[in-house]
DNA sequence: ACTCTCACTGGTCATACTGACCAGTCTACG
DNA sequence: CGTAGACTGGTCAGTATGACCAGTGAGAGT
């Protein structure tokens, strides 16, 4: 199982190939992996088995690009809240606008990071509005993403835990 | 193919539902999928083409936990760099470094934000001194993610383009 | 009204991948 | 030295896949 010597539980090098093979051909299959990888193909199975079980590999869902969908614009939002708004009771406000792909509680002046795509930016602006329309925002600060110079990776992540 | 009215080529309803499936239960394949929709395998079959030759669905790869993988800590840093500094070159110092998942150049005061994620808050500070080692940056601020209100999700956003 | 195009249906076909097994080998470890 | 765990290389039945095809229905354009 890939415990270097410590009692954790790691990532081998050969998971860390397996990954980056099906992330640059997902749909290779199993048995494909296996012969680029010169390993059996039991072995690939046991291996993609304990990963996904481990929860390093969630899902192979389909990885939808906003952009393609309409909605290239993208900008992040930090919002500062009145003490009394709870983060749950925010969050769940901003769940329910779809231009909100993501939120997170950090620290800080700002309490929340929120990550918003538009169809353009002047419909940015009407998300905008309708995040800060849930009372409790004392402030809100936007930024809008020019260019995306590093689009979202974990290869090299993965690389680096195998060691 | 779904040109409401206008010329732009949109989402369909049964896009979205398929789309939807795929990101519940990625495993289920074509025909099951067509099943669940009741229609036809081959209409699955040609929408997915469409959907990934359009690039609304990139790829079907294997999403990555980092935290599973030993690097549970979060945190987004805003860089504010040096006008001399082009973004590009810092783009690539940024990909040099594992642990940045994401980097944009943004709007405002700050020229970069960038995601990156550590094993511990202590080394998290070592990650920041590696982004930091690069000339060029004048500042940087850093919050730590401490909850993922939400967690990143399309699938109100391919709802909501399918109208 | 006619025809064209397009998407969808429902069916076939051969291919080949999958998941499940199994016995045997090798290594590390107590 | 013996055991546990991982890997190999093989088989097996089941089944999904991709490629087809003819026929239907809706909508657009002439």
């Amino acid at each position: 199982m890939t415990s270097e010597s410590d009692g954790r539980v790691g990532i081998d090098e050969l998971d860390a190939r397996l990954i980056g093979l099906l992330e640059a051909e997902p749909r290779i299959g199993v048995l494909e992996c296996s012969r680029r990888l010169g390993v059996a193909r039991g072995t690939v199975q046991a291996r993609l088995d304990k990963l996904a079980s481990r929860g390093v590999v969630r899902d192979f869902g389909p990885r939808v690009d906003p952009a393609a969908l309409g909605y290239p614009v993208t900008a992040f939002v930090t919002l500062e809240l009145r003490q009394a708004v709870g983060h749950v009771h925010m969050a769940q406000r901003l769940a329910r606008i779809p231009e909100v792909l993501e939120a997170h509680t950090v620290t800080g002046v700002g309490d929340m990071v929120c990550r918003i795509v538009a169809r353009t930016n002047a419909e940015l602006q009407g998300v905008i509005d309708r995040v800060l329309a849930s009372e409790g925002v004392v402030r809100a600060t936007t930024v809008i993403a020019l260019a995306e110079q590093i689009p979202y990776r974990t290869l090299p992540l993965v690389r680096e835990a195998a060691g």
